[in-house]
DNA sequence: CTATTATTTGAATAGTTGTTCAATTGTTTA
DNA sequence: TAAACAATTGAACAACTATTCAAATAATAG
């Protein structure tokens, strides 16, 4: 009843947090932030993705306060906002380098 | 380029991971099983969920590899995989705590 | 074997979300 | 001021997801 009862309240901003980490685009963006601060066009050109959509998500992140910007001249520079996203997506790495197979066919049953 | 380049091909499973831990009932039941481990039954009384939707979670929490289970006569029991999931949502909570009102309105313009 | 308790399953539905497209705002340069 | 570049916005659409409901499976007790 620990972790649990402090945070009973929180569960939705905590929820909130996570599922901004939840979309693949929104995470290689936040991953991209993580080692340098980069234009809006910079991260859509990295990703493959159209200006409006990665503009879109940067809205939804700096809203959830999880990135922070700065214009110099047109270019408007993003950065992550502190470091807890990065911690977060360290955990989450070492979770997913450790568990062999997350998803995809098991090819025979294990309870477990 | 470091924490992005390694975790390149990761990047879908990493997200899925964090897709789990976004919607508000299935991070309450993982903080739960934090605590202790529990029956479907016992989970759904506490978190006034019905008994489908429980399980609906727990086997996509199961899929994923984030808990395991054992049987007791009729009833099963569910309890947390590893401690990843936990950390996770230790930092995230830290995160939650030091980052005033995440969502919500916001009085005057604050660029950055 | 039947009844009871515990959980699971599948289909249907309602709500949410990411992308695209077109139009718009903001900034600098000619 | 007009043109060019950078980014944002809103509406519309398609894809996804959580819940409910009804029926099914699993284990035990009588």
């Amino acid at each position: 009843m620990l972790l649990f009862k402090n945070l009973r309240s929180r569960i939705p901003d905590l929820a909130d947090l996570f599922k901004h980490l939840s979309d693949p685009h929104r995470l290689q963006l936040l991953l991209l932030l993580a080692d340098n601060e980069s234009s809006v066009g910079g991260l859509a050109k990295e990703l493959n993705m159209t200006l409006s959509a990665v503009s879109h998500q940067l809205r939804q992140l700096k809203t959830a306060r999880l990135v922070s910007r700065r214009r110099a001249g047109k270019t408007i520079y993003y950065r992550l906002m502190d470091d807890h996203v990065r911690q977060l997506v360290v955990i989450g790495k070492e979770h997913v380098n450790e568990t062999p197979r997350p998803r995809g066919g098991m090819q025979y049953r294990t309870d477990e």
